[in-house]
DNA sequence: CTTATTGCGGATAAATAATATCCATGATAT
DNA sequence: ATATCATGGATATTATTTATCCGCAATAAG
C-alpha cells in the first residue's frame, strides 16, 4: 500500500499558500521551483486540488493559485482525497463470489465481513486526517522549522506572489 | 492509495485455514481453486505469510498450509503487513529539504510536521487492524454467510484437507 | 487590438510496481 | 523409487505512477 508522492507535494503547496497575504496568489511555476519539483507534473496535482475546490486558480498574467477557503477549514483528508481519489484503499474484489461453490450474485446481500473490517480501519485513518487542519501544519512549521528556512520562504513568496485581492474579476465557473 | 488484491486473498485463505480441524493442512492448489485464484500467484502470498510465521507449511505429499497459531492470536494487521510489507503508506520524500533555500541536511533535526501528521493517521488505521482478529472474521462468516456457501466450503475443505496432526514430523526451520 | 503570461486539458512517453507464470530444487509420505 | 507438495529464483505481462509536451482559453497590460 502506497500513497503517491503527490500527496506530500500537495500538502507542502497548500501550506505555502496558507501563508500568503490575504487574497494573494502564487503561480504554479513558483510552487514547483520552491519545492524543487517538476512543474509539469505538479500542475496535475494543482489542477486536481482546484477541481476539488480546495485551491482557486486565477488565469492570465498575475494569475496563480491560492486557497479557496481558510486553512482552518481545509483538512489533510480534503487534500489526500483530491490527489489520490476518493475510492477506499481496500477494493473488495468479491473473492467470496468466485471459485466453485459460488452462488447466484443475488445471494450475497450482506456485505463481506472482510470488506467491512478493512473499511472500518480505513475510516479511522480518514477520521484522523479529517481532524488535522492545514492551519495546524502551518502553525507547527512556523514554530518548529529552522528560522533560516522560514525567512527564505517568506522572501521567496514575497518575490513571487501576485497582487490580486479578495475580489474576483469574475467568479470561476 | 491502493492495497493489493493479495490482501483480500490472504485473509480469505487465513479464514479457511482457521476453520480446519485442529492441525490439519490444506495444499495451496486447493486454496487457489476454492477462491478461483491463480495458483502460481497465490503461492507468492502464501509464502510471504509462512515467512512471517502466520502460516506454517508442510512439504511433501499430504503437505499444505495451516495456521501457525490460534485465530484469536492472528490480527488483520499481521496479515496485511506480511503481504504488503511493513513500510508505512506515506513515504516522506523530505520535500522540505529540496529546492532553493534548502539548508544543510543536519539542520533538519525535528521531523517534518506533515510526515508526523500522516503517520499519526496511519497509526490509527493499524490500531483498528491490530484489534481485529481472524477469529472475528471467521465468526462473522459462520453467522452471516449463506448456509449453502458455508456447507459447500465445509464439504470442499473436508475433501482436500490433509491428515497431519499437531505434532510435526520435523520443526520447520 | 495585440501581446505576453498563466492555467486547462488531452495525448503521450518513461519508469516503476503489481500481477502472473514457469522451472529446477528439496522435503517427505507411501 | 516415486509421486506430491512447498521453496526460491527468473521472467514475462499488465497496470499504475510519474513525467513531459502541446494547443487552447482566459486575462492583464500596453
Amino acid at each position: 500500500m502506497k500513497l503517491s508522492e503527490g500527496v506530500e507535494a500537495a500538502i507542502h503547496c497548500a501550506a505555502v499558500l496558507a501563508r500568503l497575504e490575504d487574497g494573494r496568489a502564487l503561480p504554479a511555476s513558483a510552487l514547483a521551483e520552491l519545492h524543487g519539483l517538476s512543474p509539469s507534473y505538479l500542475l496535475k496535482h494543482l489542477q486536481a486540488l482546484s477541481g476539488a475546490k480546495i485551491f482557486e486558480s486565477l488565469p492570465g498574467p498575475n494569475g496563480g493559485y491560492r486557497l479557496a477557503r481558510a486553512p482552518e477549514r481545509i483538512s489533510l483528508l480534503d487534500i489526500v482525497l483530491a490527489v489520490e481519489g476518493a475510492e477506499p484503499a481496500f477494493r473488495c474484489a468479491e473473492i467470496r463470489q468466485r471459485g466453485p461453490g459460488a452462488l447466484e450474485p443475488t445471494a450475497y446481500v450482506k456485505p463481506c465481513g472482510i470488506k467491512v473490517a478493512m473499511l472500518r480501519a480505513e475510516k479511522a485513518w480518514r477520521a484522523v486526517l479529517a481532524e488535522t487542519k492545514l492551519s495546524e501544519i502551518v502553525a507547527g512549521y512556523q514554530a518548529e522549522a529552522d528560522p533560516r528556512a522560514v525567512a527564505f520562504n517568506c522572501a521567496f513568496v514575497g518575490r513571487h506572489q501576485r497582487p490580486q485581492g479578495r475580489s474576483f474579476p469574475k467568479a470561476p465557473k
